[in-house]
RNA sequence: UGCCCGAUAGUAUAAUGGUAGUACGACAGAUUUUGGUUCUGUUUGUCUUGGUUCGAAUCCAGGUCGGGCAACCA
């Protein structure tokens, strides 16, 4: 028997594993930190899986952490939507908490660090504090606010959070060091005024921690062992360790890994705001967004995601994942699990000649030839049939195994057919076939001996009912949109939506539901939109079928 | 001219001093009542120069290249 390879671990497993067996932890606490100032995407997908993995595969458990330290920016629609996606991806936290939930405790830790002389209360404009900066190569100067006396630091404090100064007036900093090395330790800013309506303390404060001053401390509150971010907050490590050590608070401890980036899209909150915004997109939920709500819509499944940053693992280099794997994760799902449909998107009438005129057959076909148990449905046979336009040539090359003068092709679970003739219009375009069938071919009961290469989807036109479909495409001609030149919106595709209003499809495509799934035959996976309606069936696009034809096609 | 992070096939990721592997992609073939699925095979890689070692992708030193850091954003 084969025992199955364990999988490797990432660099973060690893030292997870290790801490355990060295009994630094019995159980490890993790945390989800999202902003709430923007829709989920992704790249947090990876971050999710991440942080939740970890405490699926070890002991231990993890929080949701709204970091709402900038009422300015964050709303409770963003809160929301943020939770329905965790959800929607199969996860479920110990705590929802925020941010917001410590700020008297962020106060108190403030105070402190006043009492003990290293923090001060600084009247300078936010361009003097840019300017006594210094740059990443020149040391900056001390601001001459930084010497008050502790007791006109705690007064000048207390009457921030008072209310009594207007927005940028002053600022609370911490004192280390105005020359570090690292920018971040010259003295950064702990509390800034802003005079604003928090989504959940309402106007209790009008001064608000920042990052620095919230992040780590609300981690060691919580006592996450493990607090896991991206690659751009490895600078401020030192700074969450040198403020958790003063503080001498439960040492949480941050490491960090590269965020996930998927070509021919972007995942900046900004940049996808600018989307929604500026009307490019439909929406947060546009199925074209690399957005989890966007996703959903155009048809992923939960699984695929999962499974896709599985694959694409964790690890600290840069990277640009290419979105083939993403649609080989959904394709390998939905092929397991999307029932067979027959749709017509471009039609060409073909009429069996040697049918019987007002007959109709039902004839079988399997939901899904994948499953263990195959079930079946009842397909409606007719005399005048709709084929896809571009499954007929009148002069085709060798290797064209479809409908051609004189060719045969078997009918997907129906007839093989003879193309016996081609009628025009007056201008030469092609408007119907006749063809013939063969009766003893009937799949399922073919006594015919006949073998052909190709089988057509169709469907029957008496039975047709009609539908629109959306066909989407990479948002962006780009691999990197948001490092070419100029502005990243000049390189979106003008095609990534393609709408048919109107398919030709077979019944049983008529008692769709939301959530359902679909391949139809030949075409791609397909689920219902939200816009659907009683009247009017509206299917997205999820991904295409794998296509060699047109590779073979685009050789030439 | 500072500090920090990184570099393994086209892409992503393993190998933790001992055979450079896996997945996706690409290519070729078999099967197929979806040009889908499935199966088989092929292809391509340790940034560089030294050093340590019986042995280096791995450890050390120098270099090169890429990225981050000067928001009262997170």
């Amino acid at each position: 028997m084969d025992t199955k390879e364990e999988k490797s671990h990432n660099f973060i497993e690893e030292i997870v594993e290790s801490d355990l067996a060295a009994g630094k932890y019995k159980e490890i606490v993790t945390r989800f930190p999202p902003e709430p100032n923007g829709y989920l995407h992704i790249g947090h997908a990876s971050s999710i899986c991440l942080n939740f993995g970890l405490t699926n595969k070890f002991p231990g458990y993890t929080n949701l952490r709204f970091d709402d330290t900038n009422p300015v920016t964050e709303d409770t629609e963003y809160v929301e939507s943020i939770k329905d996606d965790i959800r929607w991806l199969g996860f479920t936290w110990k705590n929802e908490l925020y941010a917001s939930d410590y700020f008297g405790k962020l106060y108190d830790f403030a105070v402190q660090l006043i009492k003990k002389g290293l923090a001060y209360v600084d009247d300078s404009t936010a361009d003097a504090i840019a300017a006594l900066k210094g740059t990443p190569t020149q040391p900056g100067v001390d601001s001459p606010f930084r010497n008050r006396s502790v007791e006109e630091n705690l007064d000048l404090f207390a009457r921030m959070k008072a209310g009594e100064f207007p927005d940028g007036a002053r600022t609370l900093r911490v004192k280390i060091d105005m020359a570090h090395p690292n920018m971040l330790m010259r003295d950064p800013i702990l509390y800034r005024i802003k005079h604003a309506h928090h989504h959940r303390t309402g106007n209790d404060w009008c001064i608000y921690p920042m990052y620095d001053f919230a992040h780590g401390q609300s981690d060691s509150i919580e006592h996450i062992t493990h607090s896991l971010c991206t690659l751009e907050f490895v600078p401020h490590r030192e700074l969450y360790d040198w403020l958790i050590q003063t503080l001498e608070i439960y040492p949480s401890h941050q490491y960090e890994f590269a965020r996930r980036n998927i070509n021919y899209t972007v995942t900046s909150k900004r940049k996808l705001l600018q989307l929604v915004n500026e009307k490019f997109v439909d929406g947060w939920d546009d199925p074209r967004m690399p957005t989890i709500s966007g996703l959903r819509r155009r048809g992923y499944t939960p699984e695929s995601i999962r499974d896709f940053c599985d694959r694409i693992g964790i690890a600290k280099r840069e990277n640009l994942i290419d979105v083939s794997l993403l649609e080989f994760c959904i394709r390998e799902d939905l092929n397991k699990i999307a029932l067979r449909r027959m749709v017509v998107f471009d039609p060409l009438k073909l009429v069996i000649t040697n049918y019987p005129e007002g007959k109709t057959e039902m004839l079988q076909s399997e939901e899904n030839p994948e499953a263990e148990k195959i079930e079946v449905r009842d397909i409606p046979f007719s005399r005048e049939l709709y084929i896809e336009k571009e499954d007929f040539m009148e002069n085709p090359p060798k290797k064209f195994f479809r409908l051609a003068p004189g060719q045969m092709v078997r009918l997907k679970s129906a007839y093989i057919i003879k193309c016996d003739e081609v009628i025009k219009d007056e201008n030469g375009n092609i408007i119907e076939l006749r063809c013939s069938y063969i009766p003893e071919s009937r799949s399922g009961a073919d006594t015919s001996g006949i073998n052909v290469k190709g089988t057509l989807h169709w469907v029957s036109i008496p039975h047709a009912v009609s539908a629109e479909v959306r066909l989407y495409d990479r948002l962006f001609r780009v691999e990197d949109p948001g490092n070419e030149e100029g502005d990243f919106k000049e390189y979106i595709n003008p095609d990534s939506l393609q709408v048919i209003s109107h398919v030709y499809a077979e019944p049983a495509l008529l008692k769709s539901r939301f959530g359902d799934r679909y391949q139809f035959l030949r075409k791609g996976y397909f689920t219902l939109d939200k816009d659907s309606s009683e009247e009017n069936l509206v299917f997205n696009r999820t991904v295409t079928l794998k296509d060699t034809w047109a590779k073979e096609k685009s050789k030439t």
